[in-house]
DNA sequence: TGCTTAACTCAACCCACTTGAGTTATCAAG
DNA sequence: CTTGATAACTCAAGTGGGTTGAGTTAAGCA
């Protein structure tokens, strides 16, 4: 955007914009993008935000790996790491990380001083809750101020979030939504609702938790989690553990128990689709994380959608139901992003 | 609070506040509410609102009756109306809302430009979607735009919101809470949330329909709206229409058919405080609206609290679920509200 | 009685932003 | 090619909402 463009759009005045423009290059944080063609007058000069400014890194914690990223200002990635984790225990997690940090900063020049913030995605929920000791939880943290911790550690501005709302906020950054829902595969299911550009977290951080809300099947009721999740397939199929990429080739190959798990995905998903919409009245849904594309878009396309339901309206611009990012980095990226979305969204302090 | 504390809560010098005190008490926005007692050093002098220094404006639209009133400052009623309608037509709605207003102003001796708004409730969802034409939107307004509509005949400012948003914001005022459901009896079930002290609205303002999400009976699944509504209630008797006194009546002694029908009403209750716990992680819940605070009461008291829920926690000062204001008007109230809630809430304007 | 504490005022200052006049570069009509 | 309209931009002076620091007042406490 040009100048004039910048303050109209912003209710300053140009003298106003130009003062902060030529501050914020100065700080390298804005870079001139070449001249406005064709239309009257002076051609302006356009401004875009300079990539190398800063940079946000990501670190998402599980119980047995850490997974860590570094993303530039444009959201693009810079470098990522994991590392397979014997205990999740603080003391040694924290150490990890800073390694895995430095290693980065080696591998790309990068100094300290570049990164702007860290997101850190653990699994929820957090605190002592009627959902603790079911497994999702990580062990030697539930008394844990775990944002302070990292940001001692790291001497840096800490978000601390879920895997799912650290992912629905990459996903804000790349399509520009402002109310949706993301699925979010991980371990279970979970949830983040964004609604006007700010993610809807609750009191205690703990929101999204869908996994454990039940839906109708022929064999009666049933968590959504056990339909709908990696675990589930994984059990559907009884062939133990399986990673995204074997479940993408059970996909390719159309086997028989994953597009019977597929079936009754669906069924479910038609159900959470109908619940998430008449309670958020979303722009769109978005499915992602760690599952194959494949996986996601077979999905989207074969869900049936309520016709009971606030969304299902002519005049709805977006897809009802869409597949997002998918792949095991997706919440460590989404990670970084709560950092850039911070810098690059007012906030407003509520009473 | 005297100057010097609102200083430090806002991060302003004193003296900047002296300026913007002395700005607003000339508006007779603020006045003097006495002296501290005790502690050392001068005495400091409290300010608080003036109640009298604006009103704001809260009408509700019915299909066959509108309810107005005014509040002040203090969200103390000043007055309230009610009027019958024999058509929901626009053009009667204005007029007969215009007339109601006139009266108040007359009967309170308030002026017109006392009023610092209007908030407007009227049936949702807004727009064309799955959900219309199943009785609950209003004949003549599906494809006007109301806001505007109501904004050029007042004169004023207009919030437009349904019923369960604008008693959720009453509410927040009354209890100062940040994360909280407001579960709403008016026609059918409402269901407003808040996070973060602001309403989730959704992309077309239509977020809260939760009426038509099922739960779980021994006959199989149902609408919530089936089990916990006034209609429900009506149907489950048999005996037609019947008005909150009516129905507070039939509980005070004991009769049969209510008490059956609240234990169906407690069952469908405590599937959806599962549901809004684990989605939204609130502080509490609240039931309010057009019930018999009795009724209110007995569900509170008799719904079994899910233990499978993140709010099912040792530390959570709130109680899980409580009753709220009850009776006719309060979403009437509640639209007044949401003048006063915008009035005194910074908001940011999000890109 | 005198010291400490704290709220408050006064007056000078500061800085982010506005205002208004002037400059430059492009398009389009004569 | 010339001329005028259009629009982005700069320069320099001005303005207002805020800060800063010194001084004043009134209460508690030793």
């Amino acid at each position: 955007m040009g100048r004039a463009e910048i303050a109209r759009s912003l209710g300053l005045s140009t003298q106003a914009v130009s003062n902060i423009i030529a501050e914020l290059q100065e700080d390298g944080l804005l870079v001139e993008t070449g001249l406005r063609s064709g239309g009257r007058g002076l051609p302006a000069m356009q401004y875009g935000v300079n990539s190398a400014g800063g940079y946000a890194l990501g670190v998402e914690v599980r119980p047995d790996a850490i997974f860590t990223a570094i993303l530039d200002l444009h959201g693009q990635t810079v470098v990522t790491r994991r590392r397979t984790l014997k205990s999740p225990e603080p003391a040694k997690v924290i150490s990890k990380v800073l390694k895995l940090r430095d290693e980065m900063l080696a591998k790309t020049g990068l100094s300290e001083g570049q990164l702007l913030g860290a997101g850190v995605v653990m699994p929820g929920p957090f605190g002592q809750t009627g959902l603790s000791g079911l497994g999702s939880d990580l062990a030697g943290w539930q008394s844990v101020d775990a944002a302070a911790l990292f940001e001692e550690a790291l001497a840096l501005p800490v978000e601390l979030s879920n895997d799912a709302n650290a992912a629905a906020m990459a996903e804000r950054m790349a399509l520009g939504l402002s109310h949706f829902a993301y699925l979010y595969f991980g371990a279970g299911l979970g949830l983040g609702i964004v609604n006007q550009g700010q993610l809807v977290t609750g009191i205690f951080g703990n929101a999204g938790e869908i996994g454990h809300v039940p839906v109708a099947t022929p064999k009666g009721p049933l968590p959504l989690e056990a339909l709908l999740s990696r675990v589930s397939v994984q059990e559907h199929l009884g062939k133990g553990p399986l990673d995204i990429a074997a479940l993408g080739a059970l996909f390719a190959e159309g086997d028989k128990g994953m597009m019977d798990w597929l079936d009754g995905a669906c069924a479910a998903l038609s159900q959470a689709v109908g619940l998430l919409e008449n309670l958020f009245d979303p722009q769109t849904i978005i499915l992602g994380g760690a599952m194959p594309a494949g996986v996601l878009d077979y999905l989207v396309a074969h869900t049936e959608l309520p016709t009971l339901s606030v969304s299902n309206r002519a005049d709805n611009p977006h897809a009802r139901v869409q597949a997002g990012a998918s792949g095991r980095m997706t919440a460590t990226l989404g990670a970084a992003a709560l950092i850039l979305n911070r810098a690059f969204t007012p906030q407003a302090a509520a009473l």
